[in-house]
DNA sequence: GTACTTCTTACAGTTAACTCTAAGTCAAGG
DNA sequence: CCTTGACTTAGAGTTAACTGTAAGAAGTAC
């Protein structure tokens, strides 16, 4: 199945405008019909669909390139990538016990501030 | 004890910059001396670590105002306070769930590229 | 008494990641 | 044929939260 840059949009709810830039930003390359016009493949869903996973765990377009350039460079590269993701797990590890500490302190802010509320 | 704005920055970690602003925005009202000189208080130095705990867990400037508002109002806004804080906890709570769930999806990705990678 | 810090207002600059417009061209569908 | 969508380059605008500069005044510390 091929896309339209238009069906991708829809498809991956991003804008046109956010692919093309994607795209310069060489985070995805993307094959081209005869007029020059991008055509999109389930292979390249698949993509974008890890690249939006790597942009919610806080990777930026900066980082993602990094692991684009390898990705398409093939196979030869997957054991840099996979320092790469293992290299982000760490990162993604941390924000998540961040974010458990945050509610735990929250959590005992919220309860210290009911107990004030009960003794007025 | 009372701070300048430069011991109070060294002790909070902001630049003066940061404290003037965060006090053009309302999130924290200051005494100032005789000369009009802001003088921060240890009151000031709890309510700040408040505040960047707010930031930590993604409050907008815009809603630590709205809290902010409150908690200078006085004791009488201590019901619409907690309520604020409940709602933020909502937040905090999706949140750390995302980073747990992001986090598995990683791991996953990782332990198949690794398979992957001894079938090569 | 000189260097330092602080004060004010007002506004410009920074960063990341989009988001959109202009202007002109071109191809497909009905 | 005509509307719609896509193409290009180049550049401007957006957002949040700072971050810094300018310019002039005034108090503080050694």
């Amino acid at each position: 199945m091929q896309y339209t840059i238009g069906q991708f949009a829809a498809l991956t709810q991003l804008s046109s405008y956010t692919l093309r830039y994607y795209e310069k930003e060489e985070l995805l390359q993307v094959a081209r019909d005869a007029a020059g016009r991008r055509r999109y493949t389930d292979a390249d869903v698949a993509w974008l669909q890890f690249i939006k996973r790597l942009k919610e765990t806080g990777m930026s377009i900066h980082n993602i390139r990094s692991y684009a350039r390898l990705r398409y460079q093939g196979d030869a590269t997957l054991a840099a990538r996979l320092a790469l993701l293992e290299q982000h797990k760490l990162s993604v590890v941390e924000e998540k016990l961040k974010w458990e500490q945050n509610l735990v302190k929250l959590e005992e802010k919220i309860s210290a501030d009911c107990k004030m509320k009960l003794n007025t």
